[in-house]
RNA sequence: GCCGGAGUGGCGAAAUUGGCAUACGCAGCAGACUCAAAAUCUGCCGGGGUUCACUCCCCGUGGGGGUUCAAGUCCCUUCUCCGGCACCA
């Protein structure tokens, strides 16, 4: 807090009124303040300008009657709408669409919508037909929490959310094709939805599974494993349990190996792609069939799965899952009961419990294998450190190279045998190299690399082992035993079973019901409306039950950015027309994405292009993720910006006070859009000052233009054409408002008039990012409305670089001084002049020069000795 | 543990291919204008030393080492912070 200064402020008696932009009374009106203490600008540390901010006048900006102006001319003439037969090439920006939340948009969100805006109306300038829609992902739990509260249907409150989101996003000043506004939760857009869903059942891709499921207690639902974040439910926060239920799946494994080849043509962040191909976690190695003895002495295979063929031959003992089904065939009676207990303490813990043991634990069953490689019999445990739900449940055990193994076979006083000789040993850990292959019969003396193949070769020639390649995706939990979700459009019919809907009966609406609190007995609130749950078959015309669970909120906007192409076509997902925009050409949004949604969307993509409805397995050929807003909260650390925080910023006041440009721009002048950025108040009067001092620089010399500029400002011109555009190109947003400063700077200190293009370019250059405030001084230096319709100026080389050229010139690396020469002096001519240079000559002097490096136009290093 | 990212003034940050480190902005200091403030404009603004002064010198991009005429940038090594994944055989 500054307490050595006073904020002035002044009343606002003229809010509302209208007035002319030429007012006289403005500067009285300024002189006229009162130094007084604005509660606000104390709290908010930060001073309110100390003009009104009603009135623009020739030469001094004032956002507020610009603003509302352009944005009403803008929608009147619908500039914003895309047309499909527009014959420009087309370009297709998709911004994530949000959760219409009650709660508003902060100067978080205004980050990640600036960007696609700024970056669309350029595009726009550059002679495309753009694309840039906007919706609503509004089925989700706090629209419906807030109907259990309230008893209010979900969809009013959503109705009434949106409203207040479309209006906070036009403050934004964004161009968005509102014709083409989307909302998942119509009945005209889940149809296709349920569509999609209708087809992958029809392709055995959505099946039922009675199987154990992660449940969040206190959403009362099922989830996916893509929804659970570290042992807890990714929307509350709540601890997740485990729970046998009987699920809608999505067959989403089918398609592990193009999700995972499909990354390496994109052009999306590294991290992004990271994250997609470690969660799809491809390993390739070989499942083994071991012979196991039960009880009654009776063989079984066991299958496991390795990615270590090479250390068969150190296979000490065997681990199976807790829940594998030949656990309770191969028990010995002896050990059963103790088997039993362990089985049963596993099940009722939680993934959370689970994983964060500090030390292994496991059973030994009784039971024995045969390892097929040298016969040997060795033990079978049971352990929670192997996991039911990856390879295939069971494992050989090689604690000699193994780090979990190790572990355990050192608890439990196991053999360990080394296999793979990498010079370390294997005294105090497992070695986990590659090496040399020992104790492994005619494999002896192999490197491990080339044994691996080896071994697999020759297993498979035997038939005991083969080639595999396993993946940790696992198929996705698509039910969700909640109210406010797409209905899954299937009928259990005793007869025929599990029928779809008919195509033609889409959409499954969703009924009203009286009670929207989830049950938490498996079954939706849906389950209760009887009236709905019991129809007939569509394929036998007997008795048949509605399913009753709804789809997860990833399932509508897994898709949406295909029905933004043609958002009204009745007869299909996509019209003809509207297959020309895509794919998307550009997706910006937050990286929080990039398991969940983006890999369901690129799931989705690829089975709509197997059954011939679009035309590319990969939906966004660009990807860009904008940082995060974070502020500094009460902990002393920066945290993200979120309602629960108590921490945001709310932009309206920022907007009346500075206005939606000086907001936009200072958005992206406040870091590089891909990292974080911590939220400053005082930061976006710099921004503010530079609009002012340009609108002021334009009106002063508005209508005295000179016929020829000097060259001097010819060359901020190109310079500033240049550096705006290759610094848009390459994202860097922050650097590019750093441009614009820097030519107001130059152009300032020249002092001299500019000539009528140079002021053009530069407004047509600011029109994508202070869109209002270009449109307003090119409007007032005579240009015809839009400035939109004007091209993106071009620059020319000669006029960046300058004839002359101050070299850098070194001794022995160390910079002694600069010299002006001609950018194309050669090196001798530079060298005369450095030596002319009384500090270069006295470093110089009694020295001999040994060697010389000159890059031509920059410098000149003398090594002298 | 693995993967991804970051570390540069008081602060947000900039630096094409290795070529004057700190552009641009904020904050600060001094001055102009003003009765005074605000706004605006001008100048200064990494640390240390030096000169009456114009200057000039040394140090400086998390730490250590290396390559090079030249390193924020390349190589090796190490520390710290942030994000993601994590018993995946």
């Amino acid at each position: 807090m500054q307490s050595h200064r006073l904020w002035a402020v002044i009343d606002r008696p003229h809010i509302g009124e209208s007035h002319s932009p030429n007012m006289r009374g403005f500067f009285k009106a300024s002189l006229q303040c009162r130094p007084t203490v604005s509660k606000r600008g104390w709290e908010r540390g930060r001073p309110l300008p100390c003009y009104n901010p009603q009135m623009s006048s020739d030469i001094t900006y004032s956002h507020t009657d610009i603003e509302p102006k352009w944005r009403e001319y803008w929608a009147s003439r619908r500039l914003h709408e895309a047309h499909d037969d527009d014959p420009r090439p087309k370009y297709y920006c998709l911004d994530m669409f949000p959760y219409p939340s009650g709660s508003g948009l902060h100067v978080g969100h205004w980050r990640s919508y600036v960007l696609p805006d700024c970056w669309s109306r350029y595009k726009w300038l550059k002679g495309f037909n753009v694309l840039h829609p906007m919706g609503w992902d509004a089925f989700g739990s706090p629209a419906e929490n807030d109907a259990i509260k309230k008893g209010i249907h979900p969809s009013i409150g959503t109705r009434r959310n949106v409203e207040n989101f479309k209006r906070q996003l036009n403050e934004i000043g964004a161009m968005y094709d509102w014709t083409r506004e989307v909302n998942t939760t119509d009945p005209e857009y889940y149809k296709w939805t349920q569509w999609i869903f209708v087809q992958m059942f029809k392709h055995g891709l959505a099946y039922k599974a009675h199987m154990p499921i992660n449940w969040c207690p206190s959403c009362k639902t099922g989830i996916s494993n893509e929804d659970v974040v570290n042992g807890r439910c990714e929307r509350c926060g709540t601890e997740v349990t485990k729970r046998e239920m009987n699920q809608w799946m999505l067959r989403i494994t089918k398609y592990a190996d193009r999700l995972l080849s499909g990354l390496q043509g994109l052009d999306w962040p590294e991290k992004v792609k990271a994250m997609q191909s470690n969660w799809i976690g491809r390993s390739e190695g070989a499942e083994v069939t071991f012979k196991a003895v039960g009880p009654d002495g009776a063989e079984h295979p066991m299958v496991i799965f390795t990615t270590r063929p090479d250390t068969l031959f150190g296979a000490t003992y065997m681990v199976m899952a807790p829940e594998h089904a030949l656990v309770a065939t191969l028990a010995t009676p002896d050990r059963l009961a103790e088997v039993d207990a362990y089985v049963q303490r596993v099940k009722s813990e939680s993934d959370l419990d689970r994983t964060s043991k500090t030390e292994k634990t496991g059973v030994f069953i009784g039971a024995h294998a045969i390892n097929p490689v040298n016969g040997e019999r060795i033990p079978i445990w049971i352990s929670d450190y192997v996991l039911m739900g990856y390879g295939t449940g069971a494992i050989m055990a090689v604690p000699a190279h193994d780090e979990r193994d190790y572990e355990f076979a050192k608890k439990f006083g196991l053999e360990i045998r080394e296999v793979i000789s990498t010079g370390q040993g294997i005294a105090t850990e497992a070695s986990i190299g590659e090496g040399t292959m020992v104790n492994s019969g005619e494999f002896n003396g192999m490197p491990s690399a080339q044994g691996r193949k080896k071994i697999v070769e020759w297993m498979n020639s035997k038939g005991i082992g083969r080639p595999t390649v396993n993946y940790k995706l696992r198929d996705w939990v698509f039910s969700r035993q909640r109210y406010w979700g797409e209905p899954i459009p299937i009928i259990d019919c005793a007869k025929c079973g599990l029928v779809a809907v008919d195509e033609k009966d889409l959409p499954v609406q969703l009924p009203d019901v009286e009670r929207y609190q989830p049950t938490g007995t498996g079954e939706s609130p849906l389950a209760a409306i009887s009236e709905w749950v019991n129809t007939s078959c569509p394929k036998c015309g007997g008795p048949g039950k509605r399913e009753t669970d709804t789809m997860p909120q990833w399932a509508g906007s897994s898709w949406y950015f295909l029905r933004y192409t043609s958002p009204r076509e009745p007869n299909a997902l996509i019209s003809e027309a509207g297959k020309k925009w895509l794919p998307v050409d550009l997706y910006v949004g937050g990286v929080e994405h990039a398991v969940l949604h983006l890999l369901y969307s690129r799931f989705f993509t690829m089975f709509l292009y197997d059954i011939g409805v679009v035309g590319f397995e990969e939906p966004f050929k660009r990807l860009f993720n904008q940082g995060m807003i974070t502020y500094i909260g009460k902990s002393g650390k920066a945290e993200k910006m979120s309602k629960s925080k108590g921490n945001v910023v709310n932009p309206d006041e920022l907007v009346r006070d500075f206005g939606c440009d000086s907001l936009r721009m200072y958005e992206l002048f406040v870091g590089p859009p891909e990292l974080d950025a911590e939220w400053s108040d005082k930061g976006i009067e710099g921004v503010h000052r530079f609009l002012k001092r340009t609108w002021h620089w334009v009106m002063t010399h508005n209508g005295n233009w000179p016929a020829s500029p000097s060259r001097e400002i010819l060359v901020q011109r190109h310079l500033l054409v240049k550096n705006v555009t290759e610094r848009l190109e390459a994202f860097r947003m922050n650097t590019l408002v750093s441009a614009f400063m820097e030519f107001m700077n130059a152009v300032t200190n020249i002092k001299e008039a500019p000539d009528k293009p140079t002021v053009e370019a530069m407004l047509i250059l600011l029109a994508p990012f202070a869109p209002h405030f270009a449109e307003e001084l090119w409007q007032r230096i005579g240009g015809q409305p839009t400035i939109f319709h004007q091209k993106w100026p071009g620059w020319d080389e000669k006029f960046t670089t300058s004839d002359t050229a101050e070299i850098v010139i070194q001794i022995g690396g160390k910079t002694r001084g600069t010299v002006l020469v001609n950018a194309d002096a050669t090196e001798d001519a530079v060298l005369t002049a450095a030596m002319s240079d009384a500090n270069i000559a006295r470093h110089i002097e009694g020295k001999q020069i040994r060697k010389r490096i000159f890059v031509k136009g920059k410098i000149l290093n003398l090594v002298a000795v």
